[in-house]
DNA sequence: CCGGGTGTTCCGGTGAGCGGACATCGGAGT
DNA sequence: ACTCCGATGTCCGCTCACCGGAACACCCGG
């Protein structure tokens, strides 16, 4: 459990969320320093070297330029992630998609009674990018705004089968499916199903996610399956009409830029 | 009820305030790229070097930089804001103010017809960080993730009036008052009211927007006022039940810290 | 075939960033 | 009281990674 995306290993030196490439980089260990705020929302210079193994003066020189451009917040003495952040994070979105979406979700969270949650891939991990969820619910998976690995979560299961070329019995078996559900595993006492969206070339961009709990009847499950399966077809229409082409990636312009050795 | 001689609302257009500091430094210079896509959701390397004055080469590195971090993705052959942005820029709340506050907003959505909004300062700008929108409103400024010059805008106004030190006519105009009132100047066609939000040591630390219709009968305008003061109170408590202690601002320790001789 | 528009790569000079050392503050322990 | 410890903020000289001009590769429309 605890998804990584926390903390290194204490003080190993090096940076260790298992970037790709080069861990130099200002622009790269600027947002590691923002990732740290992941796991623990106020914290200090020193605290933040400790966590990011960068030097102490050099946190403290990012930090203010972070703090300049409003990325980061003072707290007393100590930092806290900024708005600027949140208003860039809501720009990411297409202007109308959040508004456009909500309402089905709504619906789907109310037919349900469960949590609703849709998903996006963002690197090897997928990110909550819109819910909706009941009253007094205790999902902790479909919650705004939470990143997961896509491999330890079963809407990332269905972006992987739907978007990754690798093929395997687990991503056949949702394909052919075309949904996947998780029966109390990822959730103790509930049940998650999970299903694509796609946009309107027909690419899968995202995933449709609900948890509910579990019921005595299989036949409520079905149900759920039944409307989460109908609602993210909803959804890829919507996406369509809408001109809001949900998720965006346009017009499949330079689609293989030579990749970088 | 003098009228407010606000600021006309200036629309979008060149990349927005602030960077008053050096320039130079390459975070600055990344949250200048970002910020870039404020004005234009999708954008090449050429189209952000000439936007931001920065060199097309540098551009380049510092977006493909981007990339790695998930602040930028790809389409096609251009960027877009990433979803890494919008996980931090969550993170940015404590974890569950946004449900804590919400119905209240719904609430007051409800009540007065409008849409209603939840301002926090940044920098010398103003960011709408929670809204509650009618459903065919047409509000540009209480839209979620706005980002505005507070001098600009009502609710800036009132988180001057009450923040920053300086004295005006203004400003001791809306203290005494208790909330800010603009008729129909900032948005054509509609009065917006705004009153401060505080935390429990009574720091106002952000500002509550409404925006209605303008109507016949001022005895409306007057309840809308009465149920934004009070919701704006609401929030203030719910704010400091919760544990949430909105928008943190924790102990005022280092107040000055000393500055360089 | 060309001219103007992209995105991308290369490479040398240099200034921005690095980090050790120091100053200072505040709280806990004795 | 005095001291230790860890906190944040500051200074400064060395060096290496970033910067950006120039050149390249590519795709269009004329």
């Amino acid at each position: 459990m605890s998804v990584s995306a926390t903390v290194p290993v204490e003080s190993s030196g090096a940076v260790a969320t298992e970037s790709d490439a080069d861990p130099a980089s200002l622009v790269t260990r600027a947002f590691v320093l923002l990732g740290a705020f992941r796991s623990q929302p106020v914290l200090g210079v020193s605290e933040l070297a400790r966590r990011t193994g960068i030097p102490r003066t050099t946190v403290h020189r990012l930090a203010n330029q972070l703090l300049e451009v409003g990325a980061l917040s003072r707290v007393g003495a100590r930092f806290r992630l900024g708005p600027t952040l949140f208003e860039l994070g809501n720009l990411h979105y297409p202007p109308k998609m959040r508004e456009t979406l909500q309402p089905f979700l709504d619906d789907l969270q109310q037919l349900s009674g469960g949590d609703v949650g849709l998903l996006e891939p963002a690197g090897r991990d997928v990110i909550v990018i819109q819910a909706s969820r009941a009253r007094q619910s205790t999902s902790k998976l479909v919650k705004l705004g939470t990143r997961m690995p896509a491999a330890s979560c079963i809407g990332g299961h269905v972006l992987l089968a739907f978007n990754s070329g690798r093929a395997s019995r687990r991503s056949d078996e949702i394909r052919a499916n075309g949904y996947a559900l998780d029966r109390g595993v990822a959730e103790p006492g509930r049940n998650v199903v999970a299903a694509p969206v796609a946009n309107r070339q027909g690419r899968v961009l995202g995933a449709l996610m609900v948890s509910v709990p579990i019921t005595a009847d299989d036949d409520d499950l079905g149900r759920v399956v039944n409307a989460t399966l109908s609602f993210a077809r909803t959804l890829t229409f919507a996406g369509q009409t809408a001109e809001v082409d949900f998720l965006a990636q346009a017009r499949p312009k330079a689609s293989t830029p030579p990749r970088r050795a």
